[in-house]
RNA sequence: UGACCCGUGGUGUAAUUGGCAACACAACUGAUUUUGGUUCAGUAGAGUCCAGGUUCGAGCCCUGGCGGGUCAACCA
């Protein structure tokens, strides 16, 4: 244990730009020198592969720098959120061995806050209620190169503005009749800027407050403001939110305190080759059912990967090898199935199965007679143990592992070839029986004794062929 | 035609912050192997998007291009 962590100390710990950023703030002494991050999925499905980039990242970064890192749901669009996904959630977060304390959190904790704080917008006339449509708002909205305009609502007194947002809450207006904007620079070079929606009116019921909120804040407004209050940091997310940092910052500085600041800092989000990492169409998948269900182990899903045999520190390790940047890339799955196969190759217990059987009779073998052969449950490490194999005159291999007719490069059973069952004899195909169809149906071998396992009379063969698994008949 | 961001082998990430580009994956040889696994040895592959500039020296700094991404949801 002590020798663990020393080796753990000792270990050089390689920079990302993140954590190069956080240095300087540290050196800079700003807020207080801590550090403390936050993994805020929104409860609209279950995590995947890319998810779980993150999550190392923000524990792992907190750990890092003895910080802490909060669990927070983003749960701001009851349209979508239900609370299956936010157990599954918890669920993969601590499979994947994060710890996140006490310290869970919902968006919608804060939604007394949050509307308070809206308010006081309005009251200091940075927020107005538009009455257009989504459709005309999003006209006057201009585009990337064109200035927009400013809505005719914009202008309104406080004391209306403030009368027509209690009424929204109160429930007095349809869905999508009115919106609470924040007043900022309809000409803005970016988009964000341009008066963006904080409060839309939605009559969905939410999975935490049922319904006693109508009106729901948006991300941009609600977010940052989660950030402060829990005491974030370093607010760490994916590269398109790049371009809504000026509004993250905008929002708290309107509205908090000035005694710490919270950083947004954006970093790639993971791309694997020949895997589907949208959200909405893994839902689609699941609500198709082209998949059973989230963690069918077809899924890129932490819950399918999980149920295809992947550890946790497998998919830590490939989290570590691929790295924290800005670079907008493409990662081959290749590297994600390295990361397991390199952790199970010294943990996984070896088995002999077949799949598909193919009878072999060993016809000089004695009809009662079993035995049972030493099989290694590891070879990568002996301290795993052995196990007994019974063998005996009828068994089973895989009806790949012979050919009729095999080709060059074939190096299992054939007619009149000699290979070695594993953990066993060495056999000779003498007779293929078939049936009327002309299927084989069972094949006739001898075993040469003096090759038994360990004896070293019948060492090797020829080095060209393979071990057999097999699969025994008891009696 | 706007704002912001990014550009290093096939892929991903490094490069002591200005000192002759390293590691991993993938590929390919060969050896070992009672898992076509593992392990071991080795090979090939970029001169860092381009062009200038500063410097004894640039992947790192400056200027200008080029290429790619993001942004016009009452999603997050």
């Amino acid at each position: 244990m002590a020798e663990n962590n020393m080796k753990e100390a000792d270990a050089p710990v390689k920079k990302n730009f993140i954590d190069l950023q956080i240095d300087k703030d540290l050196t800079e002494g700003k807020n207080d020198s801590r550090v403390h991050t936050r993994f805020p999925p929104e409860p609209n499905g279950y995590l995947h592969i890319g998810h779980a980039k993150s999550i190392c990242l923000n524990f792992g970064t907190a750990q890092k720098y003895g910080g802490k890192t909060n669990l927070r749901f983003d749960d701001t669009n009851p349209s979508k959120e239900e609370t299956e996904y936010v157990d599954s959630i918890m669920a993969d977060v601590r499979w994947l061995g994060f710890d996140w304390e006490d310290r869970l959190f919902y968006a919608s904790d804060y939604f007394d806050q949050l509307y308070e704080f809206a308010l006081k917008l309005i009251e200091d006339g940075k927020a107005y209620v538009d009455d257009q449509s989504s459709e005309k708002i999003s006209e006057q909205k201009g585009t990337p190169t064109r200035a927009g305009i400013e809505s005719p609502f914009r202008n309104r007194t406080v004391e209306e503005n403030k009368d027509l947002f209690v009424r929204m809450k109160a429930g007095e207006f349809d869905e999508g009749a009115r919106v609470l904007r924040a007043k900022i620079d309809m000409a803005s070079p970016n988009m964000h800027m341009r008066d963006p929606i904080i409060y839309r009116i939605m009559k969905a019921p939410h999975h935490r407050t049922g319904d006693k909120w109508c009106i729901y804040p948006m991300y941009d407004f609600a977010h940052g403001q989660s950030d402060y209050w829990e005491g974030i940091t370093h607010s760490i997310c994916t590269l398109e939110f790049e371009v809504h940092r000026p509004l993250y910052d905008w929002f708290v500085d309107q509205l908090q305190e000035t005694d710490y600041r919270p950083r947004q800092i954006e970093f790639a989000r993971l791309n694997l080759s020949y895997t589907v990492m949208s959200k909405r169409k893994l839902l689609e998948l699941v609500k198709d059912k082209h998949v059973n269900g989230w963690d069918d182990p077809r899924m890129p899903t932490i819950s399918g990967l999980r149920r295809r045999g992947y550890s946790p520190e497998s998919i830590r390790n490939f989290a570590e090898r691929i790295g924290i940047t800005k670079v907008d890339g493409m990662i081959d799955v290749t590297l994600l199935e390295h990361s397991v196969k390199e952790h199970l190759n010294k943990t996984a217990q070896r088995v002999m199965g077949v799949l598909g059987p193919l009878k072999v009779v060993i016809t000089n073998y004695p009809d009662e007679q079993e035995e049972e052969l030493d099989a290694v449950n590891n070879p990568e490490d002996e301290s795993m143990g052995k196990r007994k194999v019974p063998f005996s005159k009828v068994l089973y291999i895989e009806k790949e592992d012979f050919m009729e007719d095999p080709p060059r490069k074939f190096f299992r059973l054939g007619p009149g070839r000699e290979v070695r069952l594993r953990y066993a004899y060495f056999i000779t195909c003498n007779d293929v029986i078939k049936d009327e169809n002309g299927e084989i149906i069972e094949l006739h071998c001898t075993y040469d004794p003096a090759s038994k396992r360990g004896q070293l009379a019948r060492w090797k063969k020829s080095k060209s062929y393979l071990a057999l698994g097999f699969c025994p008949t008891r009696r």
